[in-house]
DNA sequence: AGGCGTCTGTTCGCTAGCACACATAGAACA
DNA sequence: TGTTCTATGTGTGCTAGCGAACAGACGCCT
């Protein structure tokens, strides 16, 4: 499931970290260690106790309701510029989220008591952290209202402006399947919308691989969601 | 807009606050007093400063989103068991959503300054509120999960019965129209989804009044939701 | 080369909710 | 008593997305 990975840490690819003082950083490098995920690994059931916090590096996850009485939708989209186990900021030790990874990477790792030992520490990681929950609060409501009012195939281009931004490259992997999943409607639903994008040459894509062409033109057929939210973390993160 | 109230304070009618050791609870006392809110009163706009915090102890707020592109949406639902100014727990000192007041009642105060100097002083305070947004958190998760999937009567249904938990009576004022903004849907939407459960004897409403009759069955007819966000709370912060 | 699983495309009928428009009815006020 | 405002009810078409089912296409494996 995780390999642990040669290379240089490099903590600075995480914006969360990144701006972090020096000592902080070390704090954080000297708990912690790089782990590289692979696409499909499932971090957390819902119910499941937290025993260990990512900060993604080069990857991205999924958040995703439990499927009740429906399939599922994702609520949170997560690469280097957030991270994986928000609730043990606030002191709570489990999730109700399912998070897999989306696009394979590397990512920095803690165990919960280093985390919580750091969060005590360092004051500075502290207070980011914070208002990186502040964004994520703001960010659920924004998707609430998101989900509701807009089209299909303008939550899509959202979703790919989004994957893109936070996989670093204008390819990456996922399925129409997957995709249906995720924005909480039907496979079919997707295809349809995927389709115009890719006649309106904004995307094109083929078994899973999904290429942005046009990422000016897939911010125009996005809804206005894709801006805000970013303008959120800018915010309260800075740029 | 606000008047000064005479009565007790009688924190304990929170149950943020009620549950707070008593030398906590003296520091809440001495640092905030208690007021009345008017039914329509505008709390705050998206973009404002937080200049207070408001912990309702008989009245009922309701959180919505800016209208943007569409109508609107409340994002959350506020009464006894909350607070209003989360984002100053998280150290932002802004909000981005509109909050007024839905059912009037006695609240208590606080001042920016004094609520963050008595998060400093009372660690149960803090760890509790932290919990707190957790629940919150998992709320507006389960909002999108909830709006995206479930049809207007059974959100309606569910709407109704968090205000009955949060009015303390069977009786509230809220016109089809004020629904329709909370919801997301048009009003006619209401108006059919209302009839229908007045058609079941389910509630019985009147130019603006609404009366629950049946709560066990508006319960069978709300969707999964209802109980799933009460039990989150339950969980985190105690029966 | 053949076979199988995965991914994508298409079709058909159906429904919840939409936009718009108009009709009634209680309440408030002159 | 009539006027006006607010709250509710109805009706007519329209559309996005649903469920289910099937068909082709590509890639991998033996």
């Amino acid at each position: 499931m995780l390999s642990k990975s040669a290379k240089n840490p490099a903590l600075a690819i995480n914006r969360l970290l990144a701006a972090l003082p020096d000592q902080d950083q070390r704090l954080i490098q000297a708990n912690g260690d790089c782990v590289d995920l692979l696409r499909g690994t499932v971090i957390s059931e819902p119910g499941d106790p937290l025993h260990e916090v990512y900060f993604p590096m080069d990857t991205v996850l999924s958040l995703v309701t439990p499927p009740a009485d429906h399939a599922g939708l994702e609520v949170r989209l997560v690469g280097n510029e957030g991270m994986i186990g928000t609730p043990l900021i606030l002191g709570v030790e489990v999730t109700r989220l399912r998070t897999f990874v989306q696009g394979a990477g590397p990512a920095w790792r803690m165990s919960r008591e280093r985390f919580c030992d750091a969060l005590l520490q360092s004051d500075a990681l502290h207070r980011r952290l914070n208002r990186y929950l502040e964004v994520l609060m703001n960010q659920s409501e924004l998707l609430a209202t998101c989900t509701r009012f807009h089209l299909v195939e303008a939550r899509l281009a959202r979703w790919l402006l989004m994957s893109q931004d936070r996989a670093h490259g204008d390819r990456f992997h996922v399925t129409h399947e997957c995709l249906a999943l995720l924005l909480g409607v039907r496979r079919v639903g997707v295809t349809k919308a995927a389709s115009a994008l890719q006649e309106r040459h904004l995307i094109r894509y083929r078994r899973g691989e999904v290429t942005v062409l046009d990422r000016a033109g897939l911010k125009a057929a996005a809804c206005g969601c894709y801006g805000a939210a970013e303008a959120m973390y800018d915010r309260l993160l800075g740029g």
